[in-house]
RNA sequence: GCGGGCGUGGCGGAAUUGGUAGACGCACUGGAUUUAGGUUCCAGCGACGCAAGUCGUGGGGGUUCGAGUCCCUUCGCCCGCACCA
C-alpha cells in the first residue's frame, strides 16, 4: 500500500520550485518564435470563486502547452482596477476606494497564486496605479491633438438617484441597473472619442479575424450597422423656417415618390426651436423623452406624432408638400435625427399614416405581381418594380436608388452616403474611481489640455463619500488650478474615463510593465499581437471594440504598428451551479446544505431547502464555490481538471460534488499508478524498441492530446488521458520496465499543462532532478501510431454485420473474399447475389446485394 | 422582426469530418475487500428480446452502397440585437 498524495504539501512545493527557477519569466528574444497567451483581466471585486478559475485555468493549460511546444511564451496577468464597486464600498463602509481595491488585489492574486497559474508576476499591473493611468493621459491628449477626441453636448443617460451619467449597458430596461430609477436623458457636455472615424476599418478588419469565433464578429457587425442609402435635403416652408434645409437620412431613396410626410425627432433642432414657442411641443417632447427605451415599451408603444405648422416642398414632384411631424419613433441618434415617411413600403410609416390619416402612394410593385393592395402590411420587398414614380417607372429597386441618387446629386438635393449605427464613444463619467481627464477648463482660453510635463493628473486621496455625486467636484482644492495658457484662475475637469478606457490598452502595457513610456516599440513589435485571447462572451462588443479601435488610434499617433489587437479569441462557457432557498426564501449557499437520509436536501437545522434552477454562479444567488475550500480539500489539480474535463470549454459547466469526486479519484489514481510501480521501470533514458499494445497506445496517446491541446479540446485530451492510464493499470504490473517508463513518462508530460503540480510530483518519483515545465513535448512515432491490424466493419446493406481484425491495407479481392466467408453475413445474404462489395481501406467493407 | 447557435443513453459529453453511434466520465445495479462508512477491486449499464436479432442521434422526407454528419421541411430550446428609417 503506498502512501496517499499529499497534495498540499506538494502543490506548495512545486510552485515553490517554479517560482524560485522563474519558470514563467518571458524576456523579450526576437530569436525565438512568440506566443502571447492572455485571459482578459478581472476586477478586483474580492474573492474569486471556481467559475473564475475556468478561464484561467485554460489560459495555462495553453501557455504550458506552448512553451513544451518551444514558444517562447508571454503570460502575464493583472487587475482592471478602476470601478464603480470600490465607490460603492466606500459608500456602505467608509473603506476607501483605494484600500479597497488594493486589498481585493492581494486577497485574489494569492488565490491565483494557489491555483499554480503560469503567470510572469514580474509584470503584473493595476490600472489604478498611477504609473498606469498615466499613460492614457498622454494618449488622450494625443487623440485631442489628432481629432480623435472631442467634447461635444448631447443627450446621455442620466440616473438621478446617483447622479451620474450611465453608459447605454448600464441602462436596464429604461432604469438604472443599481438604483432601479428610470434613466432620464439629459443634454450634457462630454468627452467623447472618434470611433465612428474607423467604422469601416473595424469592419473591414472582422474579415481578418478568422481565429474569432464567428457569432462575436456577426454582433460587432451589428453594432457597426452599416447602411448605404442616401441623405435627401427637403426645403422647409413655415414662418421662421422659411428656406431652412430639413437633411433625413433613407435607405430606401427609391420609394421618394411614395412619401407623405416628413418626421423628426423631438430632440431635434426644429422640434426645439418650435417648442420654445409652443407649449404643447414642448409637453409633447418631454413625453417622448420619457417615454422608456426598453423592449417593452417600444414593443407596446403607440407611434405618436404631433402635426407641426411646418411643411417641407417634396424635391421631386414640384408643387407638392408634404407636413411635418414631431414623432417618438424617430431616434435622434441615428441617422440625421430626421425621416421622410413612405408608409406603403415601411411598416413603422404605414402605422403612423393609419393613426393619422395620412395618403398611402404605392411605388413598388412586386415583379410578377400586380400593383399591391396597402391597408395594414406594408410592402417591403426589395426585389420589386418602381411604379408611380415618373422617371424611375419600369426600374428594380436597385437601379432606382442609383438613378434617384444621381438625379438629387445633381440638383444639389441629396447625395448618396453610407451610415453607420455606430456612436462615438462617450468617455467622460461623474465618478471619484477612475482616470482623471488631464483637461483644464479656463474662463478666458476655454479648454486647456494640461501640459504633458504636469502628468499624471493624479487623484486626491482626501475625499469623501458622505453626498451623493461626484466627490472630485466638491473636493475643497483639487479642481481649483491656475490655467496652463494664461496663469488666471482655472478649474480642472473633475469627471473621469469610463473604466473601459484602460482595457483597452493594457495588452499593450503588459510587453513593457515597467517602461516610462507607455510601451516600448521593440517590445509590442515582437509580442503583439496576443495569440491567444480568452474570455467572456459578455465584452463581444464592448471591451473588444474598443481594444480594436485603441489599436487604430494609437497606430494612428504613432505609438505602434499593429492591426488588430488580438489574433485569436476564445469565448468560455460559464459554470453554472444549482441554487437553494430555505423555507423564509433566503438563498443558501452549497456549503449551507446537506443531503438527509431520504435523499432530501436540508439546511443545517435540518429544515428543508429548495432546490432552483441551476444558473450561472454569482455572488446574489449564493450558489457559488470558493476556490480556497476546493483548494484547501481537494487541491488545485483535482480543481483544475475537472474544470477542463466535464464540458467542452465553449460551453457551460455545472459544478456538482460528485463531479469534483471524481476528479479527486483520478488524481489519485495517477498518483498511485506511478508510485506504485515505479521500482520495477527501467532506467531513465532507455528507448524501448518494442511495438506491442502499449506503446502504440502510448504513442497514439501523444498524438491525439497533441491535437486535441492545439484546438481547444480539453475534455477530449482528458478522456485520452484516461484510456492510457487505463491501460496502464491493467497492464503495469506485467509490462516491460522500459516500455512502462515509456509510457508513464509520455502521460506524465501530456498531463502536465493540465494538473501541472501532479505532474511534477509524479516526474520526480520517476527519479528526475529537474522541473518536468522544462521538459520538452514528447512527439509520436508515426510507426507506431498505424496499426498493423485494423479492425474492419463488415456490413451488409450498410447494417453493420461483423467487425473482424484484419492486416492493414488488405487488397480489395481479399477483402472482399473474407468478408463473404463470414457466416453471419451469408446469414443475412440469405441466398441472395451479391450486386457489389465496397471496400474502403482500413475501414469497412459493405457487401450490396 | 433580424442575426447566431443548439437538439445524441438517467446526466456531462465522444464520434477519425460521409464509414463499427454512445469513447471518457458522472450516476446507478450486483459482487469482493472493510467492524462500518469512504477508498479500492471485479462485473453490468441505449431500448425491446431467452437468444438470433430488431429498433435507435427532436419529427417527416430526400441524396448515397452507407447519414448523428450533406440537402429540403417541420417542431422545440438557448443567446445577441432591435422603432436604426
Amino acid at each position: 500500500m503506498t502512501e496517499r498524495y499529499n497534495f498540499l504539501e506538494a502543490e506548495q512545493r512545486w510552485r515553490a520550485a517554479w517560482q524560485d527557477a522563474r519558470s514563467f519569466a518571458a524576456v523579450t528574444d526576437p530569436a525565438r518564435p512568440k506566443y502571447y497567451v492572455l485571459e482578459m483581466f478581472p476586477y478586483p471585486s474580492g474573492k474569486l470563486h471556481v467559475g473564475h478559475a475556468r478561464n484561467y485555468t485554460m489560459g495555462d493549460v495553453v501557455t504550458r502547452f506552448k512553451r513544451a511546444r518551444g514558444f517562447n511564451v508571454l503570460h502575464p496577468m493583472g487587475w482592471d482596477a478602476f470601478g464603480l464597486p470600490a465607490e460603492n464600498a466606500a459608500i456602505a463602509s467608509g473603506i476607501h476606494p483605494a484600500r479597497w481595491t488594493y486589498d481585493n488585489i492581494a486577497t485574489m492574486r494569492a488565490q491565483l497564486q494557489q491555483i499554480g497559474l503560469a503567470y510572469d508576476w514580474d509584470r503584473e499591473i493595476a490600472t489604478c496605479h498611477p504609473q498606469y493611468y498615466r499613460h492614457e493621459q498622454k494618449m488622450f491628449l494625443d487623440f485631442l491633438k489628432a481629432g480623435l477626441a472631442y467634447r461635444k453636448e448631447s443627450w446621455v443617460n442620466w440616473d438621478p438617484v446617483e447622479h451620474t451619467v450611465l453608459a447605454n449597458e448600464q441602462v436596464v430596461d429604461g432604469c438604472g441597473w443599481r438604483s432601479g430609477a428610470p434613466v432620464e436623458k439629459r443634454l450634457l457636455s462630454q468627452w467623447f472619442l472618434k470611433i465612428t472615424d474607423f467604422a469601416e476599418d473595424l469592419l473591414d478588419g472582422l474579415e481578418t479575424l478568422d481565429r474569432w469565433p464567428e457569432r462575436v464578429r456577426v454582433m460587432q457587425a451589428n453594432w457597426i450597422g452599416r447602411s448605404e442609402g442616401a441623405r435627401v435635403f427637403f426645403t422647409l416652408a413655415g414662418d421662421g423656417f422659411a428656406g431652412e434645409t430639413l437633411e433625413i437620412f433613407t435607405t430606401r431613396p427609391d420609394t421618394l415618390f411614395g412619401a407623405s410626410f416628413c418626421a423628426v425627432s423631438a430632440n431635434h433642432p426644429v422640434a426645439r426651436r418650435l417648442a420654445a414657442e409652443e407649449p404643447a411641443i414642448a409637453d409633447f417632447n418631454a413625453e417622448c423623452n420619457r417615454m422608456g427605451t426598453s423592449e417593452v415599451a417600444v414593443e407596446t408603444a403607440e407611434k405618436q406624432g404631433y402635426r407641426t405648422r411646418l411643411v417641407v416642398e417634396h424635391p421631386l414632384i414640384p408643387g407638392a408638400t408634404l407636413p411635418v411631424y414631431i414623432a417618438n419613433f424617430v431616434l435622434m441618434e441615428y441617422g440625421t435625427g430626421a425621416i421622410f415617411g413612405c408608409p406603403a413600403h415601411d411598416q413603422r410609416d404605414l402605422d403612423f399614416a393609419n393613426k393619422y390619416g395620412l395618403p398611402v402612394p404605392v411605388v413598388v410593385r412586386s415583379p410578377d405581381g400586380p400593383v399591391p393592395e396597402i391597408t395594414t402590411e406594408a410592402f417591403v420587398a426589395t426585389d420589386g418594380i418602381a411604379v408611380n414614380s415618373g422617371f424611375l417607372d419600369g426600374l428594380t429597386v436597385a437601379e432606382a436608388k442609383r438613378r434617384v441618387i444621381e438625379h438629387l446629386a445633381a440638383a444639389g438635393q441629396g447625395a448618396g452616403t453610407i451610415q453607420y449605427r455606430l456612436r462615438d464613444w462617450g468617455v467622460s463619467r461623474q465618478r471619484y474611481w477612475g482616470c482623471p481627464i488631464p483637461i483644464i477648463h479656463c474662463p478666458t482660453c476655454g479648454i486647456v489640455p494640461v501640459p504633458e510635463a504636469d502628468l499624471p493628473v493624479e487623484l486626491p486621496d482626501d475625499v469623501g463619500f458622505d453626498q451623493p455625486g461626484n466627490p472630485l467636484d466638491r473636493h475643497p482644492t483639487w479642481k481649483h488650478v491656475a490655467c496652463p495658457a494664461c496663469g488666471e484662475a482655472a478649474r480642472r475637469e473633475t469627471d473621469t474615463f469610463d473604466t473601459f478606457f484602460e482595457s483597452s490598452w493594457y495588452f499593450a502595457r503588459f510587453c513593457s510593465p515597467r517602461s516610462d513610456a507607455a510601451f516600448e516599440r521593440k517590445d509590442v513589435d515582437y509580442w503583439l499581437p496576443v495569440d491567444q485571447y480568452i474570455g467572456g462572451i459578455e465584452h463581444a462588443i464592448l471591451h473588444l471594440l474598443y481594444s480594436r479601435f485603441f489599436v487604430r488610434a494609437l497606430r494612428h499617433c504613432g505609438y505602434l504598428d499593429l492591426k488588430e489587437p488580438f489574433a485569436g479569441l476564445f469565448t468560455q462557457g460559464m459554470v453554472c451551479h444549482e441554487t437553494y432557498k430555505n423555507a423564509d426564501g433566503a438563498w443558501l449557499y452549497p456549503e449551507e446544505t446537506e443531503i438527509g437520509e431520504d435523499g432530501a436536501i436540508l439546511d443545517r437545522q435540518g429544515r428543508s431547502v429548495t432546490l432552483g434552477r441551476t444558473e450561472k454562479m454569482s455572488k446574489s444567488k449564493k450558489n457559488t464555490v470558493g476556490l480556497d475550500a476546493i483548494c484547501g480539500s481537494y487541491g488545485a489539480d483535482t480543481a483544475r481538471l475537472f474544470l477542463l474535463s466535464d464540458s467542452p470549454p465553449e460551453r457551460d459547466l455545472e459544478w456538482t460534488a460528485a463531479g469534483i469526486e471524481g476528479s479527486w479519484r483520478y488524481v489519485n489514481r495517477l498518483h498511485r499508478l506511478v508510485a506504485d510501480h515505479r521500482d520495477r521501470l527501467g532506467p531513465p533514458g532507455t528507448k524501448p524498441t518494442g511495438a506491442g499494445a502499449t506503446r502504440r497506445l502510448t504513442h497514439k496517446t501523444i498524438a491525439a492530446v497533441t491535437a486535441d491541446l492545439e484546438q481547444f479540446r480539453f475534455n477530449r485530451s482528458v478522456a485520452r488521458l484516461r484510456e492510457l492510464s487505463n491501460h496502464l493499470d491493467e497492464v503495469a504490473a506485467t509490462a516491460d520496465g522500459i516500455e512502462l517508463r515509456e509510457a508513464l513518462e509520455a502521460l506524465i508530460v501530456l498531463m502536465g499543462p493540465m494538473m501541472p503540480h501532479l505532474a511534477e510530483e509524479l516526474w520526480h518519483l520517476l527519479g528526475h532532478g529537474g522541473l518536468l515545465v522544462d521538459q520538452p513535448w514528447p512527439s509520436a512515432d508515426a510507426t507506431l501510431t498505424r496499426d498493423d491490424v485494423v479492425t474492419m466493419a463488415i456490413q451488409v446493406n450498410g447494417k453493420l454485420r461483423a467487425t473482424l481484425d484484419l492486416a492493414r491495407d488488405l487488397d480489395q479481392t481479399q477483402a472482399r473474399e473474407v468478408a463473404l466467408s463470414v457466416p453471419a453475413v451469408q446469414r443475412a445474404l440469405d441466398g441472395k447475389s451479391v450486386r457489389k462489395v465496397i471496400v474502403v481501406p482500413n475501414r469497412i467493407i459493405n457487401v450490396v446485394v
